[in-house]
DNA sequence: GCCTTAACTTTGCCCCACAAAGTTCTTTTA
DNA sequence: TAAAAGAACTTTGTGGGGCAAAGTTAAGGC
């Protein structure tokens, strides 16, 4: 059980980066303003969360312009694919045990 | 997604109370010393993990004697084992659209 | 009479999540 | 052309909480 605790990834560790990590690893780019409303978090708390996973090179980001406006979009890298894989199989096994006393 | 985030039950979200808890539904009365081993956990901070659980009365104690040696044991109460049920069905539900775009 | 073990509680630190407000750039709108 | 508004942040400040370490209490062993 030990290792498996420690086995999750800190990284995703947390509901909201859960959340923006499986958004993102299946939708190809996401705006930032619909990871916003879709996980209802302020600017500040988005960004922040944002800028964590983008330095451990999880997910990274895409500036354009559409029409005149700017647009953000985020996506997640091989790396962090690879990574938030290994964390959600992780959690499975976790979810197996802790599922092994169920009454049903 | 917002919903499924938001239905993540605080007092469970987080490592070492997932690993508690996943613990205590596979076992009827475990004691303080083998969580403690088992999580890897110091005194003070299983202790605040085990208080908070307690007061949400999730886990409840159980105070005895072994031979002469105090002996306390956690176990789930059946408000713990509904509500973390309805936790690992959440992550589960997570899970499963995170999956989704996987490639195997 | 001291040392140890169980099981805490207390203390204190530090980091981090979060909201709110400020910032920059640009486009509408009046 | 000035003002408002939207996108996407950054900055600031607060509060909470995880954590380790040390102190505490009560009992037992030696």
């Amino acid at each position: 059980m030990k290792d498996f605790i420690t086995q999750l990834n800190p990284a995703f560790d947390h509901r909201n980066r859960l959340g923006i990590m499986s958004i993102l690893v299946v939708n190809d780019w996401v705006e930032y303003n619909t990871l916003k409303e879709l996980l209802n978090l302020t600017d500040g708390n988005l960004a922040s969360h944002l800028k964590a996973l983008e330095s451990s090179e999880y997910i990274r980001v895409h500036k354009q312009f559409v029409g005149r406006k700017p647009q953000t979009t985020y996506g997640v890298t091989d790396k962090g694919k690879e990574a938030f894989k290994a964390h959600l199989d992780t959690l499975e096994a976790i979810l197996t045990i802790a599922r092994e006393g169920e009454d049903s």
